[in-house]
DNA sequence: TTACCGACCAGAAAACGAAAAAGGTCGAAA
DNA sequence: TTTCGACCTTTTTCGTTTTCTGGTCGGTAA
């Protein structure tokens, strides 16, 4: 049916609006419905839960982050420039995505099960496009300094400085020249 | 008077067991005077009140984070080499560092004063710190491809990385391994 | 005078219970 | 099929009381 898929974007949409606006916990069902235009019960004919809403719109930035690095990535040869392009985009994404707030301040009880899936959900997919680059700067030779063994390793700190340098941001600076900076730094060396 | 100064360090010798323990929030002066095996009011002979008692030991731990890291560097002649043990030592010893705990975790309330001047305090020395290696280093020649202008932006992202790998240290990774590869990227390049 | 402590105070935090709000269900209407 | 109001249950909020804790003070012993 397109009806629908049309209400549930425009409940979808209303959340955004509502969480950008309070922050996951303080954002109630009512407020959804008020902004969506319909009655509280019927969003449970759409979703549900709230948990669900909410999964539903990670998933979906999250999503649509990844594909935006895939195809900035795409628009590069060299396997060094994807990288940098790959945390360059990725941390400066990260931070205007309206759902990692709640994630990043913990403001969703820990040890929520759709957090952790959402969480490895991301992770797999960066390893998928960061082992990909890996792999193919190895056979092309402008990463054959890197041991195949290593490669997942390398993968995963890449990763991991991807979640810390926007937990930093998050909490201390706000200052994309600093990012700039410091992508570079890991790139290409002080 | 020596035995004065004896007291006082066994008062922090006590406090520093009862914050690792409990944090500094749960820790109760009657914690601290029960440890020290002296009365609750004696404390405050010795020091003005709780705040100046975590002041010392953090100010006293983050200097010797300071000293240990500046004798390391000594060993290297490389400005590159400094670096990365600069960046290796700094994160490794901010980890094992009590006082940080309360600090990274904002267990105190925001806007202690004295917090914020123990943050100046740490940036400026470490600023002091990076940017004798890289004026060292531009001066050998080592680094001439960095422009003078840039060397204090440098600096600060330098320190910004300590910071933002310290706090994912915390929050999220308990992995020397990740945190070696990471300096490495950062030092050499990926 | 120096080093220490017990008794005490005021304000902060924890505990608590009642009231309000929130998430979620269901039967019925449109 | 879609929507909603009434309703139930659980969670959160909030005002109040009680307990705890940082900090002061007067006194005491060495």
């Amino acid at each position: 049916m397109e009806k629908d898929e049309d209400v549930k974007k425009s409940i979808l949409d209303a959340s955004r609006i509502v969480f950008q606006k309070w922050g996951l916990n303080k954002s109630t069902m009512e407020d959804i419905a008020r902004e969506t235009g319909k009655g509280k019960s019927t969003l449970y004919y759409y979703f549900k839960n709230k948990e669900e809403i909410f999964e539903t719109i990670a998933k979906q930035e999250f999503t649509a982050i990844l594909i935006k690095v895939q195809s900035v990535i795409k628009l590069e040869k060299s396997a060094k420039e994807k990288l940098k392009l790959y945390l360059i985009t990725m941390i400066k994404e990260i931070k205007n995505t309206v759902s990692i707030y709640p994630l990043a301040k913990g403001e969703l009880k820990a040890n929520k099960h759709f957090l952790n899936e959402i969480q490895k959900y991301l992770a797999d997919r960066q390893e998928d496009i960061v082992m990909e680059i890996l792999i193919e700067g190895q056979k092309s030779g402008e990463l054959n300094y890197l041991k195949a063994n290593d490669l997942k390793k390398a993968a995963d700190v890449l990763i991991g400085i991807v979640r810390a340098l926007s937990l930093y941001l998050f909490f201390d600076v706000d200052d994309d020249e600093q990012i700039d900076i410091a992508v570079k730094f890991i790139t290409s060396g002080i």
